[in-house]
DNA sequence: CCGAGCCTTGTTTTT
DNA sequence: CAAGGCTCGG
């Protein structure tokens, strides 16, 4: 008991001890928050004031989740098996699985994740003849989000539709709707609409969950979307214990439907509430904080509030300003080199604003033998090959699922063409049916062509995994899939050189697999799909590794550094162009470079520059932030000169400083270029290739380890080489 | 039906 | 600048 509450303030206290009643807890960044979160449940547990099945806690993060409940376990000293902490969607997609039955869902119903939902809008738009008009699927899908986040449904939006655009809207909400219901699938956001749905809808179902619950604890309250709002009014019954956390300073997730109001009006939400502040800032130094405040103290929505700290001193921010993205990566590198040693790589990280600025950094990092680990960009389930292997396995669970079924029923090639596919479908739609159960009764169809019945094969083996995913292990019946499919051999086929890259990525996935069967008891193939779909890069994220992290903004929330970048501050990038004119947004921005800021536990730095590559050359100015931080907190370093590359000698020439001083050493002119000179690999250049001879470089295509040339050698002919792999000399 | 190559288009953050 | 769509030739 004393070791629960010990090492903690007095807000910090009050917030562990305060069980019973709503209540707001607002945590400025750094003040403890995931403490008091962790303690307070240890100690409702503790004091025996519930089960733990009676406990709900929602995080933002799977990675969080998980965090959040080995925290527990330990203050425990021992695993509490039935403790709920989840994120809200997965916590809806548990309980739809279980309860969902009664809207008319399958147990084994799919989840679609933003691809699959884009194809399936796609073709809705397709069919109502839209296609190429300015109803592109995505816009539509933005909207029809927006709508489901705020418990609109497609019937109801129909009916507020005013004007040609928003009533065709509508067609396309409510064709969408019925085609994924179609597909015994919802996407991520009717796993929350659902569940709201289904509480308010059906007494029995939502008494029951309400007398379950006795205290409910969220995290993050400050993101959570109107209909995250409902959710937890639903499940919050007679015992009326409900304990948000959050800071509105924080909000970053407008863009989603985070309704900053949520946090800003709880009292009046929950009649009688308490609220706590805590607002000793217990991670970065003076400096940074005065910086963080200096910036977001101009934004107009939000509660006046005073982060204080007992530490002294610290650094001031270093503040880079730069050329071209390039140069800002090699300024960068240069300065964790300088700071690797005081703390460690994996207390280091890079933050920025869109996914696509990773690319010069990886490069650099990559030069310079400095390990890295990119969260978030293209994560993992999305790459190609995985996601058609997994459009394997969903069908197999969900052969309603018609975006599965048109993803693989011709890959491998087997000779169905879209006409075939559209024919299929179209007459399946007719009958009310899915693509792949018509197929399983594709004697019963006489209409269709006898090329389209060479698809017998396909069918036998979707039905003999559908026989055996009850029995097989599920990494086993992925391992016998993949060979079935032949699916290897045709990676190989489509392009060798990728194919090492994708095949390894498959093993990855089915390596996954035997270790999610081998931690969960009941690992059947559709407990493994919905977890998985509900998985972000994020979660595997892990800070054991002495690895320098690279990630957005927005992932970073919840994590601290010792040392923080904040690249890319120019006016357009950061803030984004599309939010400079909306003050709302602009706001956003501001709260998003304030948690970037205070993810720093010691030094923060800041680079800027002066020209960046964004569709075609254009001139930045430094961030609008940059002049909002005071001037006395900033330490400038100014790098003014663009490295040349030196076409004679092959070097690059250096004329310009940074720091005070220290020059790049250029590259010895050499007669070896290892792959990383992506520069010098140019169409036209003549290279000496080990095997092959001398050729000529007749197309360059991608960079850093996976850059890709294509050479034609004498007497060999056309050869695509990846640079990495292969020895090659310049020669000419 | 399939593949290659040209053209257009869109361009942020993520459960 | 990149990816996806579309057209054309086989």
């Amino acid at each position: 008991m004393s070791r629960l509450l010990k090492d903690l303030n007095k807000d910090q206290l009050e917030a562990v001890t305060t069980t019973e009643g709503p209540l707001l807890v607002v945590a400025g960044a750094g003040s403890g928050k995931t403490r008091v979160l962790t303690r307070r449940l240890a100690y409702i547990l503790y004091e025996r004031l519930a089960q733990p099945h009676q406990l709900l806690a929602v995080t933002f993060t799977n990675k969080a989740a998980s965090e959040m409940k080995e925290r527990v376990n330990s203050l425990l000293g021992g695993e509490i098996p039935s403790l709920s902490v989840s994120t809200f969607h997965s916590f809806c997609a548990r309980f739809l699985r279980r309860e969902g039955g009664v809207l008319g869902y399958d147990t084994n119903y799919t989840i679609f994740d933003e691809s699959d939902s884009e194809t399936l809008a796609k073709n809705c738009i397709k069919e109502l003849n839209l296609a190429g008009s300015q109803f592109s699927p995505r816009a539509q899908l933005r909207k029809i989000s927006t709508a489901k986040n705020k418990l609109v449904g497609a019937e109801d939006y129909a009916k507020r539709a005013s004007g040609y655009f928003e009533k065709t809207t509508a067609q396309i909400y409510s064709l969408y709707q019925e085609r994924l219901r179609r597909c015994n699938a919802m996407d991520f956001d009717d796993l929350l609409f659902n569940s709201v749905l289904l509480l308010g809808s059906d007494a029995e179902i939502g008494d029951r969950y309400r007398e379950r619950f006795k205290y409910i604890l969220v995290d993050e309250y400050q993101d959570t979307n109107h209909v995250q709002y409902l959710l937890l009014k639903s499940l919050l019954g007679r015992h009326n214990n409900i304990c948000v956390v959050g800071d509105e300073d924080q909000s970053i997730y407008g863009w989603r439907g985070a309704d900053i109001r949520n946090i800003l009006e709880f009292e009046k939400d929950f009649p009688g509430a308490r609220i706590i502040k805590l607002e000793q800032n217990y991670r970065s130094t003076p400096i940074i904080l005065d910086a963080a405040s200096g910036v977001i103290r101009n934004n107009e929505a939000r509660k006046a509030k005073k982060l204080w700290t007992d530490r002294e001193g610290g650094d001031k921010l270093q503040l880079l300003l730069v050329d071209s993205a390039d140069e800002e990566a090699v300024a960068v590198v240069d300065f964790i080199q300088r700071e690797q040693d005081s703390c460690g790589l994996k207390e280091i990280a890079v933050l920025y604003r869109t996914n696509a600025q990773s690319r010069p950094f990886e490069e650099h990092l990559r030069r310079e033998n400095i390990p890295y680990q990119i969260v978030g960009g293209i994560a993992f389930y999305q790459r190609k090959e995985i996601k058609d292997l997994l459009a394997y396995l969903k069908l197999i669970v969900n052969v309603k699922d018609d975006i599965s079924f048109q993803r693989i029923i011709n890959y491998p090639k087997r000779g169905i063409g879209t006409r075939s596919l559209d024919n299929i479908l179209s007459l399946a739609h007719s009958r009310g049916i899915s693509g792949y159960e018509l197929l399983l009764k594709i004697d019963d169809y006489p209409e269709l062509s006898a090329k389209t019945r060479r698809i017998k094969p396909f069918i036998e083996l979707i039905e003999k995994y559908r026989q055996e995913k009850e029995s097989v292990p599920i990494d086993l019946l992925a391992q016998d899939l993949v060979e079935d499919v032949r699916f290897l051999e045709e990676l190989r086929r489509e392009d060798e050189i990728v194919a090492q890259t994708k095949i390894e990525n498959i093993e990855a996935f089915i390596e996954g697999m035997a270790e999610y069967a081998e931690h969960n008891g009941e690992a059947s193939l559709e407990n493994y799909l919905a977890d998985i779909s509900l998985f972000t890069d994020i979660d595997t994220y892990s800070e054991i590794e002495d690895k320098l992290t690279m990630m957005t903004l927005h992932s970073a929330k919840g994590l601290e550094f010792d040392t923080v970048f904040i690249v890319g501050l120019e006016e357009g990038l950061f803030p984004l162009a599309r939010a400079i004119s909306e003050p709302m947004e602009l706001e956003e921005e501001r709260r998003l470079f304030y948690v970037g800021a205070t993810r720093a536990k010691r030094k923060l730095y800041l680079a800027s520059a002066t020209s960046r590559y964004r569709f075609g050359e254009v001139e930045s100015i430094p961030s609008r932030f940059i002049k909002e931080i005071p001037e006395a907190l900033l330490e400038r370093h100014e790098r003014r000169t663009q490295r040349r590359f030196d076409h004679e000698s092959g070097t690059y020439q250096t004329t310009g400083f940074f720091p005070a001083g220290r020059t790049r050493a250029p590259k010895a002119t050499g007669v070896h270029y290892d792959y990383e000179d992506s520069e010098l690999m140019r169409v036209g250049r003549i290279v000496q290739h080990p095997t092959f001879g001398r050729g000529k470089i007749t197309s360059v295509e991608g960079y850093g380890e996976s850059l890709t040339l294509e050479i034609v050698f004498t007497g060999v002919g056309k050869k695509k080489i990846m640079v990495k792999y292969a020895r090659l000399k310049i020669v000419g």
